[in-house]
DNA sequence: CCTATACTTAACTATATGATTAAGTATCAG
DNA sequence: CTGATACTTAATCATATAGTTAAGTATAGG
């Protein structure tokens, strides 16, 4: 199994366990918007909005360019796989049929 | 794309934003563990570690059964396939050679 | 230059999270 | 029965999270 920084999926995942931000993840899959674009579909107030932009950014799931008054916001799917990996590894491991012979093989080394 | 209930997604990303939990979630991938077993690997006190188990329990990736004195838990990776399922559809939209395509094909049917 | 727009920063608030200690309950071993 | 083990519950605490309002800065348009 591959090892990642570990503050690197804590915040992947925890950016991820907020609706909204998701939501903006979804949006900016279909292109790129501005943090006042993506506010007028949220009922929350710009700042708020700024916020989530700002934790999606720290993780790195998007980046952001001010251009003029705005700052635009793009999508960055690289932190997604790594994040994805970590899920496929963990879950199709158990799901395997040789799971209990795995048990069994790890029990008989030790 | 599959809908999911917006709390289910939250819960299992929030769940999973936790490294003592992705521990849990592995060494539990690996055969059942009670409580206490959980515990002994862990820097910190039963209370705590059964807090984490039961958040894990909460959104669905492990059960737990009271056997005796001890509580065995299970992992259930289930929920670990809604989550992977939204970070590849997410991601593997996107990541498509086809992405501009399809955009410009959404905006045609508008 | 002036004004509206689009952030940006700062201060504040409420609730959630992650941990602790202390005290209680239930069960297994002798 | 008695004591140790394995939770379980309750109270508490510090910090993080998710939002707010208010005030400031910078730029596009007239």
């Amino acid at each position: 199994m591959i090892k990642y920084q570990e503050t690197e999926l804590d915040r992947t995942f925890g950016a991820l366990a907020d609706p909204t931000r998701r939501r903006f993840v979804t949006e900016l899959r279909a292109g790129d918007r501005t943090v006042s674009q993506l506010c007028e579909k949220s009922a929350m107030s710009l700042v708020a909005v700024l916020k989530h932009v700002q934790i999606l950014e720290e993780c790195g799931l998007i980046r952001t360019e001010k251009r003029g008054r705005t700052r635009v916001c793009s999508f960055h799917p690289e932190k997604l796989q790594h994040a994805e990996s970590w899920l496929a590894e963990t879950r199709s491991f158990w799901t395997s049929a040789l799971h209990g012979l795995n048990d069994f093989l790890q029990e008989d080394k030790s």
